[in-house]
DNA sequence: CTAAGACTTCGATAATGTTGGAAACATGGA
DNA sequence: TCCATGTTTCCAACATTATCGAAGTCTTAG
């Protein structure tokens, strides 16, 4: 993962209503809400929220598949994971016997 | 893990110096650097770090002493684990089984 | 006590992100 | 075809953040 990729999947969470519909769509999981559910749920204007999905899509967070009038959204966990060892690669060196001497490892 | 406290952490790792700074002092695990050292590896003049230093230090995700004339800066990793539960608390509904039903699971 | 070094705060400027109403754009049903 | 519904784009006001020079604070050495 390079570092761009990293800095847009973390300002896309890093924001109050955009961490929302992420967290709703990973209690989902692989059925996903449609962009009128999550704004009924969430209690955003249609126009706020299209920009933050549009935004979490962009940043490879969420997928949207269109079903007729509706638009499916899903969160995307491999993102997540890609990202946490992105910001752990190479923990303590690598040696992890030198991580955290005195306290429990995970 | 509240909402506020992730948005602070995500939004200070949102930022390609902060990220750098960050995946710099997880690398060196426990021992930490001083400030001082990071803005020489990096190549950041000494507000500008301090700015950083400071936003990642209120987020939790770095932890600061001073020594002598040095402050010594160190990354908490826990708070990164704590940010990744908040993000996927409740995965699925709780029913892992349902998680990702056609792929791989963690 | 003075000076030099390490780091932080101040302050001004520039750049970027957020919000939501109005309007436009699809899609499917009557 | 025409309408109702779901979603997105446009736009303008507003709010937040990044940068770094200059000046300040704190600490140790001489």
């Amino acid at each position: 993962m390079e570092s761009n990729t990293a800095v847009s999947a973390l300002a896309a969470l890093a924001q109050e209503s955009r961490l929302a519909v992420f967290r709703l769509l990973v209690q989902n999981g692989p059925i996903g809400l449609t962009a009128g559910v999550i704004g009924e749920q969430l209690g955003l204007p249609a126009p706020t929220l299209s920009f933050h999905l549009k935004n979490l899509a962009q940043a490879g967070l969420v997928s949207a598949v269109q079903e007729g009038r509706f638009v499916r959204y899903r969160a995307e966990i491999t993102a997540i994971h890609a990202l946490v060892a992105f910001l752990t690669e190479n923990c303590c060196g690598g040696d992890l016997n030198r991580c955290r001497p005195n306290e429990s490892n995970p």
